[in-house]
DNA sequence: CAACAGTTTAGAACTATTATAATGTAGAAA
DNA sequence: TTTCTACATTATAATAGTTCTAAACTGTTG
């Protein structure tokens, strides 16, 4: 067993009981290396191989919804059957290949900002999101 | 009795049949001084207000889908569990009022080009989209 | 340990969307 | 105009992602 006390923590100072399924949620999510996309079938397919504990769908919705409302997780806009989750809660935007139904981050180095000149009365700013379609290049 | 003759064409040119379902939803979407967004729910109302003849669901989405590939609807890439339409199909990008559950358009004009400085090899881009996530400002 | 509020759970319910297959129709050909 | 046929429309069923429900369970506090 590796030490999830990092997680408990990281659960409770954001207000959420660090039970057992939270916390095998956050190894499935945050111990890789690397951050990756996921939609919540994809997530469920993780989490039976790496445990034999089965979590309930119904959990999964719950705490992944609970991740993305206190800041761990990013939903990505984009139009799908599915909602699609990415680990990687940094600035920076996507490509979409709508050929291979895949989701790339773009390192936000290869973004110049995007500077909107206008403004909605009354409302402030809460996210900025690129989308980047892309198809094979048939030439 | 309008002049349909326009739709007729349209729809012809692209190689759909001016049936009367479909010229009926050309009106409702295309009539209109301004562009407007809209989901697949609210077009059956505009559809039902403007008419005595019904149209069926399936047809809605067909003539949506066909539409929107043949280029006369773009769809709004958004978190939402419906998807949302836009009869506005010029380069421009979009606000999202999280509060109210708003689209709003953002003139072109307002927003610097956005520059993708790196690609995937083999892939074209095929759109670049951003949507402003806004909320209520409380201060 | 007791109590309770928060959490998990299986399954039902819900909703947007797509599939089906029978009926209808626009357009072309005779 | 009549006929033919491929394309469209339709009502309804089916599907799939997500949310709801209410009973059982558990982490935390006293």
């Amino acid at each position: 067993m590796l030490d999830n006390s990092q997680y408990i923590e990281k659960l409770r100072s954001s207000g959420l009981r660090p039970t057992k399924q939270r916390i095998k949620i956050c190894e499935v999510l945050f111990n890789s290396e690397k951050t990756f996309h996921f939609t919540i079938n994809e997530l469920v397919k993780r989490i039976s191989k790496s445990t034999n504990d089965k979590i309930s769908l119904a959990t999964v919705y719950n705490t992944v919804h609970a991740f993305k409302n206190k800041g761990y997780l990013k939903e990505i806009p984009i139009n799908s059957d599915q909602s699609y989750f990415d680990t990687n809660t940094s600035h920076h935007h996507h490509f979409y290949d709508e050929t291979q139904k895949d989701l790339i981050d773009i390192d936000d180095a290869d973004v110049e900002p995007v500077k909107i000149n206008t403004r909605i009365p009354g409302k402030k700013i809460k996210s900025v999101e690129v989308l980047v379609k892309v198809e094979d290049d048939k030439s």
